[in-house]
DNA sequence: CGTTGGGTTGATCGGTATCAAATAGCGTGG
DNA sequence: CCACGCTATTTGATACCGATCAACCCAACG
């Protein structure tokens, strides 16, 4: 077993889903060109046709829309491991941005090669196809994070969400993670402003539930913070027969 | 062409995607099961574990997440033609649930037809993935919707949305068209309450827009309504090259 | 050091929730 | 056909969460 660049994405299919050693060594024979973003660059925007789609090696991207009023909401968060494009192989056309938050390394796969494989091995496939609905999932509990909890219960959500995602991927150490968006982003993905944001994060400081600066988020109080967040994480569909 | 119960589903697929007439014919041959479900009547439940998976024939279903404290949010409307639990062909549990708005006909096909099907002919699978990719798509302005928009552009772009959807089973004739939901269940998918849900409406009527009535919407003034969803339908993805 | 992009705080406004109560419409049994 | 009971709808009064507007602060960096 080399390494690769795609580590990640194999280690989470390996912990997640049914996938055959045989699968997953051709998901490691997958020709790949690797590149490099910085913090703030588009990766695909709105409308764009793409001819390949992106492992994430490395660093953090968001996903987002932009409205006619110039309002923005920011859709997930990707970490390393993650496919946040897989869509493009079926859908032709991006209906939404694609964007690095922190510097990025990319692992780009043409469609072609795609289908190759999975034509070839379709339980390949099968593997790509559930990677897509665990997306989908995701984005239901967004939803009903957006639409029914009151803020502070909604950022408590989002970090314990990405902070159960990161542990899959192993870039969780003791109490703390990154999670590089300004308080205007941790505004945007909750549908509040980072006025709001500013102010529910220093709540959360002062009642000794968590910490973020600059990037990283440090629990203070397991306890509080699951209460917050009301977090069931069987939408993740984290083993095979989930 | 025989008449079958899943033509709007075939109908659907036909302008929606590049699916060949074989493809489609073998979607036809597809052995199901016709029930009937009643208004209210849970079709699934989170947490359940299904083995076959349904085309609604006719009626109204909904998709919803319940929390803790009993709110509840609707994730996606589902109209005849939809396969609103397509998901679980790979994600064994439900994470939400699935419900008749309206009396329903759903036709249920086993996973396991579904699956031999594909794998004897692989471009019916990507028909299918590309539906719940298209279902995703949903999803995600739905996020936007609930996110960023206030309560009356909300409703405006659920109702234009509805109505496209439906125009594409042919299910709209003039400027009224069945939404079978009550205000609270219309609150519920805005992420709104009742109450404000009809005050809402009530200004939406008085602003001479539209009417809503007893499960019918009637567009009064499509212009305004227009000017109040800021609806762009390419997230819809309706012609194979989009 | 000056600039600049976050971050922080205060004051005020407005949209939506909440609570309470009245009304309307529909299905059912008498 | 009518009375009843249930559910959905409607309206009013009030409270509160989060938006908005306006400063100011701070740390990183050229």
């Amino acid at each position: 077993m080399t390494d690769t660049t795609i580590a990640a994405l194999i280690q989470r299919l390996r912990t997640t889903t049914g996938a055959s050693d045989d699968d997953l060594r051709a998901l490691e024979a997958l020709p790949y060109t690797l590149r490099n973003y910085r913090e703030n660059q588009s990766i695909l925007r709105d409308g764009d046709r793409p001819s390949e789609c992106c492992v994430i090696v490395d660093g953090f991207c968001v996903r987002s829309k932009t409205i006619e009023d110039g309002k923005r909401q920011i859709l997930s968060i990707h970490i390393p491991g993650d496919l946040p494009d897989l869509q493009n192989l079926h859908l032709a056309t991006m209906d939404h941005d694609l964007v690095a938050l922190s510097n990025c390394a990319l692992a780009f796969i043409a469609h072609s090669a795609i289908r190759d494989l999975i034509r070839s091995r379709p339980t390949v496939g099968d593997i790509f196809w559930r990677d897509t609905l665990l997306d989908a999932a995701v984005f239901r509990e967004w939803i009903v994070n957006v639409g029914q909890r009151a803020a502070h219960n909604r950022l408590a959500h989002i970090i314990v969400e990405l902070r159960e995602r990161l542990r899959m991927v192993g870039r969780v150490t003791g109490d703390a993670f990154a999670m590089p968006l300004t308080q205007e982003q941790i505004g945007e993905a909750m549908g509040v402003t980072s006025v709001h944001t500013n102010r529910i994060l220093r709540q959360l400081r002062l009642d000794g539930v968590l910490e973020f600066h600059r990037g990283t988020v440090k629990i203070l109080n397991e306890h509080k913070l699951q209460e917050l967040a009301q977090f069931d994480g069987r939408y993740l569909h984290s083993s095979p027969s989930t």
